[in-house]
DNA sequence: CGTCTACTGGTCAGATTGTCCAGTGAACGA
DNA sequence: TCGTTCACTGGACAATCTGACCAGTAGACG
């Protein structure tokens, strides 16, 4: 049975697959097919499809920061000089306390989340951002709570829901 | 052989275990005692006491959301009414489009990251992170580039290095 | 009406899993 | 100092899963 899709979208298969994965990472392709109702052979290939289409990673391991000791999460939106976007990006990479950078339109031109291990850890790394050349302004945020934590699943079934 | 360091801390050898998984997270058990040298056992021993300490939650399928026609991603900073973080947290969880919700201390009481397939339907989505009741303000970027994507790796590395 | 593609249901050998076990050595307390 | 305890080793076991095949079937498409 052919579906009707273009070969770049998602398939109603394909996102019961990844709905499936998010709430049970471990489970392997057999056991898949069982629940999707459909033969082994078949979750391998979409599998494979959609880890070439990019539209599925990998399975990265879940680390919980805070039960590693870096229990502080802080998020800086940061000013910078015109045209330092990617120099002030490599550098802030090379903090190992930053775990996220993103581009951004409006007031501020970055966006960094950075984790710590204590406030004056916090403040370490805070100022080694800060300090990074090419940074005009900045404002940080503590992160006190995190009532959403990431997630894709709602997305997901919404996904399945429009395809249905 | 048993360890001097507290039960709820990391060892050397959890830290090079979860570094291992993180560049290669389709890794067996098998496959992980042999990189890191030791017996089969002991890594299974080790998997376990991270997961129940809660430090490695587990092995979710990393979606690029791009791939599935979410393409665009937003953040918006909230200032809500006082007392209401709860309350706007758990409306701001029942749209499908939010991805993460984080409660911080500044101007914003909340940062919220979501996704959308256009610009029009990111105007929706957006309006409907606006309309929830409580919230008095906000401001929303949008996501141009990602220059550093959510990572642990340097950090998991950073405690490997403290550690011996 | 063929061709192509995707799915099914099946097989196969080889690898991996969970689960045991006895043995070793280091840390700890009495 | 002598036991006890704990973590790791290296080995074993049956059960399961994996990747790789295969022929057969059924829509979609030209």
């Amino acid at each position: 049975m052919r579906h009707s899709v273009r070969v770049s979208e998602l398939d109603a298969l394909d996102a019961r697959l990844l709905l499936l994965l998010s709430d049970e990472p471990r489970l392997g392709v057999l056991e898949c097919s069982r629940r999707l109702g459909v033969a082994r052979g078949t979750v391998q290939a979409r599998m494979d499809r959609l880890e070439q289409r990019g539209a599925l990673r990998g399975f990265p391991p879940d680390v919980d920061l805070a039960a590693i000791g870096y229990g502080l999460t802080a998020f800086a939106v940061l000013e910078i000089a015109q045209g330092r976007r990617t120099e002030v990006a490599r550098r802030l990479a090379a903090i190992d306390e930053v775990c996220e950078v993103h581009a951004t339109t409006g007031e501020g031109d970055l966006l960094v989340r950075m984790v710590a291990r204590s406030n004056a850890d916090l403040q370490r790394v805070i100022d080694e951002v800060v300090d990074v050349r090419w940074v005009r302004r900045t404002s940080t945020s503590i992160a006190l709570s995190t009532p959403v934590p990431p997630r894709v699943r709602p997305l997901l079934e919404r996904v399945i829901r429009q395809m249905k």
